[in-house]
DNA sequence: GAGCTGACATGTT
DNA sequence: CAACATGCCAGCT
């Protein structure tokens, strides 16, 4: 990858998580190669509106949803759907 | 080319 | 226990 930007990887992990499953987005930074990137993460699926990225299996550290395309209501639908836990 | 903003994280007050 | 302040990276103006 010549223009493997960090943005890249980032969505590749991302849509890498296996339904059932959420990672923090400190876990996507790390997976994505960089563990001091976690604001950028959440800047990058803001700027990012694509539908192959389910961006609603990416929550904080806290366990909260943080935040959503579609509203973070709809966040915590797929979450229950999806994760079956939700925050 | 430089500066501002922001879907976060961690530590301290 | 909760709120405030600081540091980080990437994208947009």
């Amino acid at each position: 990858m010549t223009h493997s930007s960090f943005r890249e990887h980032v969505l590749a992990v991302v849509r890498a998580i296996p339904r059932g499953s959420t990672m923090t987005y400190k876990a996507v930074a790390v997976a994505a190669g960089n563990p001091h990137a976690a604001r950028a993460v959440g800047a990058i699926m803001k700027t990012n509106y694509d539908p192959n990225i389910p961006c609603h299996r990416v929550v904080r550290s806290d366990g909260t949803p943080g935040g959503y395309n579609r509203g973070s209501k709809r966040k915590r639908e797929l979450l229950r759907e999806e994760g079956g836990v939700v925050a």
